[in-house]
DNA sequence: TGCATTCTCAAAGAAGTACTTGAATAGCCT
DNA sequence: AGGCTATTCAAGTACTTCTTTGAGAATGCA
């Protein structure tokens, strides 16, 4: 008690935390487990990787408790084990943005200028649904959508908006959302809306902050309005 | 923009920042640093590592961003690099503590059983030092008391309390703050006080997290009353 | 039961990390 | 200027991590 073998190994535990972050990969799928579960084929190809290889790191992640897992017939999917891991992702997010030297030119490089002007609001977003003179447009992935959305938005995934936009209500304005403030889906869609006439803005951040926020969510099988 | 290569490289920043913390003498040093900021030497004594192996990991932590330096005279003084490091600190140490399977043995290992129960919260205490009817005691190294303390708090380091404790006044409820939850120097301090007859209790967690809920502190040179 | 699907495991090489020792640097003080 | 102190750097060894490849295990369906 109190000794030092013993204060090293304990601080060894939380090292093994952050081990479990300490790799891009592993990072890109917290970020995507962060939206809702997911199995391993569609993990693998969101980061880009082996089937084997995201299996390696699924089971890091799930060695240091990260995640968990669930097996419905042949798949199994993975999902984060609380929110205390999802405000960890944030807050190292937020510490990179703020003190790491080069990730301001990694991420413009990567998402293009962005301006924090042209945003929505959560607050915001929230008044203009209740008043109802605005459409929500999930640009994520199906499977994300299916996971859990902002409740009330429809889903059209980015790379199917070319082909839906014009079922969508003319005059009125769109908001479109996506997987954060790294994301790339959103600026995506707000570009090819007002290429063609619409009214579009982004939503601040992304859905699991909106979730964070105790926003109202809905999933394709639960619905959750708080 | 947008493509897989950027994409990695901006994921890899963020395990970056997950990478200066995926060490367990890195993780100590945050946790010393998070009281205030202290010189190599010092550091190297806290987390039991050579000096040279101390510099090494500082660098490792400064490379990332996470700490910073200011000279005074032939010390190097290090600091977190602000309330941000903190946070993630906090947060790394919140998902240990929930979802780390050894970390609890580890943790009582080191810390010995603890009752919750008997710990003055942060309300508690503040209500107490308005009504002065407490006596609070730093039982940290003088070092961290000087670089920042609750306000109205006295500093005994826990290695001096046996024999500074006739100065205290008696018939007056002591309570006793360290580190964090991951310290023993106030259950060391609550444990002898005990023994000694006193009336003696934890406080909730240490000095940053009192820090961190913007209650009032002091420094020896500054005065930061909220 | 047999076969397909989905995921995990094992081995192996390349790359990266931790700690020690001893030398080098930078700023102080007389 | 010269010696002093505090810190950093460099080299070396032992150890760990990442990724690929191909084999293996668990479940479901016909």
């Amino acid at each position: 008690m109190g000794d030092r073998v013993t204060k090293d190994a304990l601080f060894d535990g939380f090292a093994d935390i952050a081990k479990a972050l300490a790799n891009g990969r592993r990072a890109e799928l917290i970020d995507v487990l962060a939206q809702g579960e997911r199995h391993v084929e569609e993990l693998a190809a969101e980061i880009g990787q082996s089937v084997a290889n995201t299996s390696f790191h699924l089971r890091t992640l799930a060695a240091a408790g990260l995640v968990v897992t669930r097996r419905d017939k042949t798949r199994i999917y993975y999902r984060c084990a609380s929110d205390r891991v999802i405000d960890l992702w944030f807050a190292l997010r937020d510490v990179a943005a703020t003190h790491h030297a080069e990730l301001d030119e990694l991420a413009t490089r990567y998402l293009g200028h962005r301006d924090e002007m042209d945003q929505v609001s959560r607050a915001e977003l929230t008044a203009r649904l209740d008043a109802g003179d605005v459409i929500v447009v999930d640009v994520r992935p199906a499977a994300e959508y299916a996971a859990g959305h902002i409740a009330g938005a429809r889903s059209i995934p980015s790379d199917r908006l070319a082909r839906e936009l014009r079922n969508l209500p003319p005059d009125v304005e769109v908001v479109a959302y996506c997987r954060g403030p790294y994301c790339v889906f959103a600026d995506e869609a707000i570009r090819l809306l007002r290429r063609r006439g619409r009214t579009a803005r982004r939503l601040e951040d992304g859905f699991p902050e909106w979730r964070r926020a105790n926003l109202p969510v809905q999933s394709l099988s639960i619905t959750n309005a708080l």
